[in-house]
DNA sequence: ATTATTTAGGCAAAGGTTTGTTTCGTCTGG
DNA sequence: CCAGACGAAACAAACCTTTGCCTAAATAAT
């Protein structure tokens, strides 16, 4: 019909321009554009206003509209500096569904070192930038920081300070499924490798394994080191100092499972001969090592999306309470865990 | 001296409120606290501007003052949806130039399928949520595309179809460094496995390779694949079903990598005996794999932040150009590189 | 003493929308 | 013929800042 866009468009078409150019009052247009069911009118200026519309290019102004209903449909996310492959399937989530539920959202890295206290974000939502804080930081000694007040926010995957904000994947059931299976297949000798003990995810799953294994009575090493190919180095070579190795060895990370499968490799243990692997980090790359790696997968995208409604939810409603990912975890079997040397396993088909 | 925060904060401080509480125009207290050169003040009123706005814990507006500085203060970043860590680092870059520089960035993950024009996501600077646009698109065919009209934008190592807006690394330098490197050991005989041939990093590389190894009367083997292990896996397989392999390999992406390897191993191809390989992304994990892999390390935290910073330069200074980043690049090397089998290479130190 | 200049700050418009309230006809029922 | 109801749209305030211009008093220059 008309030309859709304007050769030289001047400036940004703006309410004001197509009452002028229809002949109404620009609240009319407003109400026709937002499509305001109390509003009532004619179909021919609605029609008129729609086209001039659409003729002029017209965009709302996102400004002016968050100033006046006090809401900018954007969230901050707000992430630690990582370079692990699983936060990119987590952010991936949490941009979908804000898409989906028509926010835009602002990044924040927190730098590594000097973390701030996740409070120290809020000035986003403070100076109406955002209308609320998606907390994925590293968060550490969470308990006496306080929380975050006054602006709405959720911490994902990690307990906040403050309960109620809380959305959280099954971390204690991952380490289940990681402990059922291996036990079936004969192991008793468990070891967990994982990030520093100060981060919340950590925390969780080294406490369920702990709880696990003293009720089913298996045996437990734990250690804690940096989240880091180094780090998993470092892990294992303490381990092998301090005498024989568990059977079975769960890792909290893709990257400290390279430096763990290295230190291994180097020390002359067979994998899965000597000792089996599960990494708590899937990826597809997992399946094109050596020996490929047995791994628990965690619905990630999904903690993102749940993330962003628990907000939305917040800033919405103001309701809440804590949320955990009912999605499904699997483990996915590769060729990083066999039964143990010593026992015989359990005759299993497949 | 006085409380910070006040302990039930009603509603968000203004500028009227600071102006009531001291007993001034509002305009003085706008002027003031944005160190208005031009206003001159009693220095008590200017303390006691200050100190109330402190005390009151006020937050400029940043809605209020974008919509009057026709200015918003953020720009957007658009991004492929990959997994490659490489990624985290060209963000970090750029979302830590933006701070410094006083924006605050927004992220937009483009969908993989139907990837949209960049000119799509203008969009966002229409509606004034955002002063420009960062295109880290995946961007296939960009040369009937048209550019983006009407919107501040750089394109991160891509060129896009309108000139004068790429923020670009030297992806052929790269490849020459790869060459020189692997030639100055005896290797004749190259191969390149890479992404999608429409992806413009890997057709600069890919073009790179060519015309250097015309120069240099080397052989060269290109092969396209997917950008991700299963890609690699069958690029391999591909060159591998046509005949002897090249002596030495450059690979794109560190997804493609673990496939690569994956099906030399499977082949019975010794790394580097039989072939030697170069990554074209760098990772900590390269230095842990069974034969650590040689790889170039690219500046692409300084990509980044250059193109925060050309970006910026458009926004508020309408000036600029290409630009390339001038960082050095630096080839890492590790243990998957060896003079090919049949010749004895150069003698050579270390 | 008068004029010019500076100092200190007020006034008001503008930026683009949203939304509660009004207005002005016209239609309906009585 | 009139009260009330409804349809269609206008009015105007509010959201919070910024900024060009103006004023009034005080100081300086003549």
């Amino acid at each position: 019909m008309t030309d859709d866009v304007p050769a030289v468009q001047r400036r940004a078409s703006r309410l004001i321009d197509i009452a002028e150019a229809v002949g109404v009052h620009v609240s009319t247009v407003s109400r026709v554009l937002n499509g305001d069911p109390a509003q009532s009118i004619r179909p021919e200026i609605y029609e008129r206003i729609l086209s001039t519309a659409r003729q002029q290019g017209y965009r709302p102004n996102a400004l002016a509209r968050a100033l006046k209903r006090r809401r900018t449909g954007a969230v901050a996310l707000v992430v630690p500096l990582v370079r692990n492959p699983a936060w990119a399937r987590l952010q991936r989530g949490a941009l979908q569904r804000a898409r989906e539920r028509g926010y835009v959202v602002m990044i924040m890295e927190e730098p590594t070192e000097d973390p701030k206290p996740p409070g120290d974000y809020r000035y986003l939502v403070e100076e109406s930038r955002a209308d609320g804080l998606l907390l994925a930081t590293a968060l550490r000694v969470p308990e006496h920081a306080g929380g975050v007040t006054g602006a709405p926010h959720v911490y994902i995957n990690r307990r906040g300070p403050d309960r109620g904000h809380d959305v959280v994947m099954d971390e204690p059931g991952a380490v289940r499924m990681f402990l059922d299976y291996a036990a079936g297949l004969g192991h008793r000798s468990f070891a967990m490798i994982d990030g520093p003990a100060e981060m919340d995810t950590v925390h969780r799953r080294v406490s369920a394994a702990r709880r696990a294994c003293a009720t089913r009575g298996l045996d437990l090493t734990i250690r804690h080191a940096a989240g880091t190919e180094d780090g998993g180095w470092e892990a294992v070579t303490r381990m092998l100092r301090r005498g024989p190795l568990p059977t079975v060895c769960g890792v909290g990370s893709l990257n400290q499972l390279f430096g763990v499968m290295a230190a291994l490799r180097q020390a002359g243990v067979a994998v899965p001969g000597d000792v089996s692997l599960v990494s708590f980090d899937d990826d597809e790359c997992l399946a094109y090592l050596q020996v490929p790696v047995t791994s628990i997968s965690m619905p990630l995208p999904e903690l993102g999306a749940a993330a962003v409604d628990a907000l939305i939810a917040r800033i919405e409603g103001g309701q809440a309470g804590d949320v955990m990912v009912r999605e499904p975890m699997r483990l996915i079997p590769r060729d990083s865990v066999a039964p143990p040397r010593a026992v015989s396993a359990h005759p299993r088909g497949q």
